[in-house]
DNA sequence: CGCCAGGCTAGCG
DNA sequence: CGCTAGCATGGC
């Protein structure tokens, strides 16, 4: 095992792993604290993934960003946890209301991830009203029946299945895994790309055109592209209009409510900044999610 | 038991 | 186009 750390102190805004990870934007991270984690304890938690062939670790530690791994993985974390992303600038470009300012003091330091295409699609096709405990499940199950294992410390992990390994999965096989409905669509999906339709053919489009891009895979329409579009290809301007976002605009931001998904899209971004408006959704999304006590009619 | 969860597809008008 | 019934599964 290869081992380093990052200096997280200088990073604008700082870097918060823990909430990163637990804010459903990813979901081949599984967290190894044998159910002992508490809240009195957030920091030095390991947090361990399959990515490509190299198995990987990561926790934050005085000031650090602390990894082991079977290859070096410095620049990978980079790049998936947006380390370079200047927080600061996209917190100030943030609107000042209550809840965003509420929601950045309290996860200040919360980083847009930047998952691999593939698994990022499959994963958020499952999301489809599911809750987040279970996605990361349904995400697991599909590592152990189809990814490559990986053997560490004598432990057995697995990456992510490939395309070429998910297409040949049947539709009752998934069922079986707990993917419901959601099977023909991640089969099918996972033969798209197989037979060489890219997600990242949406790489060299405006925003709406990729997002249009997207809704051709089975399973994925307007709010799973937006999905894909934050959390993998870097569309940080991206607001997926989940069910809590959509409640926080009937309470917060009503006249965005345009009805259609693409016009009350184009309200929420402007209206969230623009450029960061994804930024702002994940720390809304995260806060009213973790808020189970949020009122409406106190959150002013 | 009913309701809900990071919605989507197919089939209507 | 827009609208909606139906859809699997598990937790509370």
């Amino acid at each position: 095992m290869e081992s380093g750390a990052i200096s997280i102190t200088t990073l604008s805004g700082g870097f918060d792993l823990r909430h990163t990870l637990e804010s459903g934007q990813s979901y081949r991270w599984r967290r190894r604290d044998d159910g002992m984690y508490t809240e009195s304890a957030p920091s030095g938690v390991w947090y361990e993934t399959v990515t490509g062939d190299a198995y990987l670790r990561v926790r934050q530690r005085d000031g650090r960003l602390e990894w082991e791994s079977t290859t070096d993985v410095e620049a990978l974390l980079q790049k998936m946890f947006r380390l370079n992303d200047d927080l600061e600038a996209i917190y100030a470009s943030l609107p000042n209301d209550s809840v965003i300012q509420r929601s950045i003091a309290q996860y200040r330091g919360m980083r847009i991830v930047q998952d691999p295409p593939f698994p990022c699609l499959i994963s958020f096709i499952c999301s489809a009203q599911m809750r987040v405990e279970r996605i990361h499940q349904m995400q697991s199950a599909l590592a152990d029946a189809y990814g490559d294992p990986i053997e560490v410390d004598g432990e057995r992990h697995h990456a992510f299945p490939t395309p070429e390994q998910l297409a040949g999965a049947t539709d009752a096989e998934l069922r079986d895994l707990g993917l419901g409905y959601r099977a023909p669509y991640v089969a099918k999906t996972a033969r798209m790309v197989a037979d060489g339709l890219d997600p990242r053919g949406a790489l060299d489009r405006s925003y709406e055109a990729a997002r249009e891009f997207l809704t051709q895979y089975v399973g994925v329409g307007d709010k799973v592209a937006d999905c894909v579009l934050l959390f993998s290809l870097g569309y940080l301007e991206a607001v997926p209009l989940d069910t809590w976002i959509r409640r926080a605009i009937e309470h917060l931001y009503p006249d965005c409510d345009r009805g259609g998904y693409a016009e009350t899209s184009r309200a929420i971004r402007a209206r969230l900044g623009g450029q960061y408006a994804g930024y702002a959704q994940t720390y809304v999304f995260h806060f009213l999610r973790m808020q189970n006590d949020w009122q409406p009619a106190s959150g002013g």
